[in-house]
DNA sequence: ATTTATGCAAACTATTTGCATTGCC
DNA sequence: GGCAATGCAAATAGTTTGCATAAAT
């Protein structure tokens, strides 16, 4: 199962990387058609899901359906806004101590943890 | 908008409260369809989603598709196997101070956080 | 009697898949 | 040249919606 590597791929990474957000299936496709519109959907959510197999991107959960692309691959934690529904990074350092704390508790093995936080972004707060 | 009381609200509401984990909408369906066999499926739908409405019952996405309901709705953590993508509750309190630590940091106003560990269950754990 | 709730089928959204064809290596 | 990747269209999964009818107040 030999990787290629083609112009479709070298496109969807090039828009990957210069995402400064998260974005959905959608998004990236609309964003890589302007560019070549030649490239189908399904060529883009084959080439997401590679990315995400190799670890060049990581898939969030974003709660109302759709799923995310986050470019930022590192453990970090979201934010989230319960009306508006954007996914934001946040700047919070990762807990180790959590996973521990849960460690003792269960007979799962605890690889890692998702923390989102959920409350009203500055655009969304109604301002008087 | 007055809301009223029917069969199959009561119904859903019952299997619901009997329903010791998380499950999606599509098993609560199947349950209430061995006691009244003549619901259907978008009545469930719109039963749940009320019920998430009037805080009887909580909303988790499962990451993989599919919404599962929560019969637990006060504030707690999940554990999730990465390989059967089960969903379990988890014995930890609440961790506010969380809360606070963000609310120095962003212009949110925070409301809450979710926070679920990501592992291998037990029955996915390969004994030798 | 009024008006909300239901059942059904059709619509919809996000995503995946089969398959013939293209184009890397 | 061979096999992985693509494009397209159709299939799928989960959920929602429109509308005529049934049932709760």
């Amino acid at each position: 199962m030999e990787k290629r590597n083609t112009k479709q791929k070298s496109l969807v990474r090039k828009i990957v990387r210069d995402l400064n957000t998260h974005a959905c299936a959608e998004e990236i496709y609309n964003r890589v058609i302007k560019v070549n519109p030649r490239i189908s959907l399904a060529t883009v959510y084959r080439i997401l899901h590679e990315m995400v197999d190799t670890n060049e991107l990581r898939e969030v959960a974003n709660g109302s359906g759709a799923t995310v692309f986050d470019p930022t691959v590192h453990p970090h934690y979201h934010i989230q806004c319960i009306k508006c529904n954007q996914l934001f990074d946040i700047d919070l350092p990762y807990h180790e101590n959590l996973d521990k704390e849960i460690r003792e508790k269960t007979s799962f093995s605890i690889l890692s943890h998702d923390l989102t936080f959920k409350g009203v972004c500055a655009r969304c707060t109604p301002k008087n």
